[in-house]
DNA sequence: CCTATTTAGTTAGCATGCTAACTAGTTTAA
DNA sequence: TTAAACTAGTTAGCATGCTAACTAAATAGG
């Protein structure tokens, strides 16, 4: 989207692509606006989703809701141990399963994060209407389905 | 966007990263279905962009228009060109930069290349109308302005 | 003309995504 | 009840993005 072409030569293009600088550029800024609390991207992110769906959650549920891979997760987890963020607990009725819990330096952590992010939030969605980014989000449902479609599709191919 | 959130509660968690969610999956797609020509993401990206620039393209205008740094294009053009599928030729005006040529080897993947992605394509944009997909585009084009002034904002904070 | 700055490209090494292959619990079914 | 199949999590190693620091060529200022 950096280029100076038409919006139908860029869709043709690459919208896919546009999603993906659009994104990189996104996760940045807000990664570089966290900065001073010691985060980074998927540890920022992560401690967001844990904080929606409520402590005690599964890392399994985690990487689900996070839209990324169980190998992803683990070695974002590992590093929030590390930082004492959260905890981890075994699950007393299935044991395979390690709960994630906030500590109490953790949940100061996620107040000043969550401060900084609704201001950033609010940079990036400027002079966008919330109808366009209703628009966005249900194209990006619609696209997301779309692509797993494609990639059963030619999975099954082989 | 797994998720079932209502759409405003998913916008307020992460607009951001269901684009990143979005890309990787569209990526993925695309890659899986260009698999047989033995291209991955970065490699089939690069050349859809140098077709498009025109051959003779430096490296560095091929970044810009990739929106990717140097040193992530310098990988990918190293590869291609060990794959015989382009040629790197210095440029006598100013022997610092290094043009890229396809090889004709090159040519006939790219066709075959472009015939794949036309119909992968068509499966991702499906049940998308053109002004939906010409919103996303514009929404994307302001949120990477908003993000790229925000970046700078908080660079220049230090 | 020579030094200082800028620019194109590379190399090294980090961050975060992935798949494949593993361990160890849980569930299913013979 | 015990073997087979599934599930949660980990480890190892690849792909692709990045920044920092480098080389070599071009340009600008004195």
């Amino acid at each position: 989207m950096t280029s100076s072409l038409p919006f139908h030569e860029t869709l043709d293009l690459s919208l896919c692509g546009s999603m993906g600088r659009v994104f990189r550029l996104c996760r940045d800024a807000v990664t570089l606006a966290v900065e001073p609390l010691g985060l980074t991207q998927s540890r920022w992110t992560a401690m967001i989703h844990i904080h929606h769906l409520k402590q005690g959650v599964t890392q399994q549920e985690l990487a689900s809701s996070l839209g990324i891979e169980m190998p992803s997760l683990t070695r974002t987890v590992k590093q929030l141990e590390q930082q004492a963020i959260i905890v981890r607990r075994v699950d007393i009725d299935d044991k395979r399963s390690r709960k994630i819990y906030f500590t109490e330096q953790g949940l100061l952590l996620l107040d000043a994060l969550r401060d900084i992010m609704a201001e950033v939030k609010t940079q990036l969605y400027a002079e966008l209407t919330t109808q366009q980014l209703d628009t966005m989000a249900h194209g990006l449902v619609q696209m997301e389905a779309n692509a797993r479609r494609c990639i059963s599709y030619f999975s099954g191919d082989k």
